[in-house]
DNA sequence: GAAAATATCGAGACAGTCTCAACTTTGCAA
DNA sequence: TTGCAAAGTTGAGACTGTCTCGATATTTTC
């Protein structure tokens, strides 16, 4: 995965682009395993790699994880458009919600670096969130159109419920973000459908 | 506020009783500015005391912020109670609900503190978690019981909503805790009411 | 094949958590 | 009142983690 992706403009000499890779593909394995909060040393250590190597590709922590969610959050804005399709729009919704919640939960911890992309426009991954955002409203005004959902939902809400009920599961020992997010989308149905 | 409570059993020497009060002070106000990570060691420096003093009366960040809690959450399940009597169960809950959420929000980050508490019976916070709980799931039962809510909607299930409904508004610029926290609410309710 | 450009290395500054042996203060009992 | 055991405090230091930067090494280019 994200096998040939030089990030910066110009291309990288042939040692950095290995070590760059070599890097992602640790923190991918550390974060995976341990959160979102693991060790950046460890991880070069892991990698190979002093840490100033490390520090020299991502700068920051959320850089490192930004490279790692870009293509996930493409993806998931793809799976979205897919479900535009679905037999019920309501049910296309909720389907991509819980593929967008499975998806958060990636790494324990990693809710908060995506609700803060979402509103950091210096953020690399802040094109990725739109397109996420954006795929979310598409599901939201075909359901509202449908009159499944309430008029007043928008995509935020919904991006701010997936994270939340990820967030929540992470917090519970049987993980309740399933339940949550349900009865979140049960609140955003609309009243009374028809019958 | 929580003025003469010698937290262990036997009574405590009178200069440690003034360094425990006056280390809940500090953290308190530490903490409600710079949410409930801020340094221990800077909390310890402005009460005027070392860092070790502050480790041998709360021998975990986790210890800190139960002390602070323990009385509000009380309160907390007091208002509970109190909101039995409202006039919709529905509203009493939903008011109780947004109560708790506002009691969440009082040091940034301290949700996860509470989600943990609740399901960690060593913690000091299990028994005022407990009382919280049974609070909410005598709301919740009234209003079960009234029609206004769905069976299967559980007192941890609206503990989760609570939490998590206070970290996103944490997370968001124009907080969203409020409008997260009523589609939740929506969807405890029971589908079709009368009307 | 050597200069220029690009990366890497790793020591060290800094901040935070947490511990513990030496020291100080308090309260009780004689 | 005194004195001493128990209780409490202190602060240096071990440890972990983040992040920077000058010295050094590797690639690329011509």
């Amino acid at each position: 995965m994200n096998a040939d992706t030089p990030p910066p403009r110009r291309r990288m000499r042939a040692d950095a682009h290995r070590n760059y890779e070599r890097l992602l593909t640790e923190a991918a394995a550390a974060f995976a395993e341990h959160g979102a909060d693991f060790s950046l040393e460890a991880i070069a250590r892991r990698a190979g790699v002093a840490n100033g190597t490390l520090y020299g590709h991502f700068p920051t922590r959320r850089a490192l994880l930004e490279a790692l969610m870009g293509d996930r959050m493409q993806a998931l804005a793809a799976t979205g458009a897919e479900l535009l399709t679905a037999r019920s729009p309501f049910d296309g919704l909720a389907t991509w919600a819980r593929a967008a919640m499975v998806h958060t939960t990636i790494y324990r911890g990693l809710g908060a670096t995506l609700m803060q992309a979402v509103e950091d426009e210096t953020s690399e991954l802040h094109a990725a969130c739109t397109a996420v955002l954006a795929a979310g409203e598409e599901l939201l005004a075909r359901a509202r159109t449908a009159g499944e959902v309430r008029p007043d939902v928008t995509a935020p809400d919904l991006y701010a419920l997936v994270n939340a009920a990820a967030w929540a599961g992470e917090q519970t020992s049987p993980p309740q973000g399933e339940r949550l997010l349900t009865f979140g989308l049960e609140g955003f149905r609309a009243s009374a459908p028809d019958r």
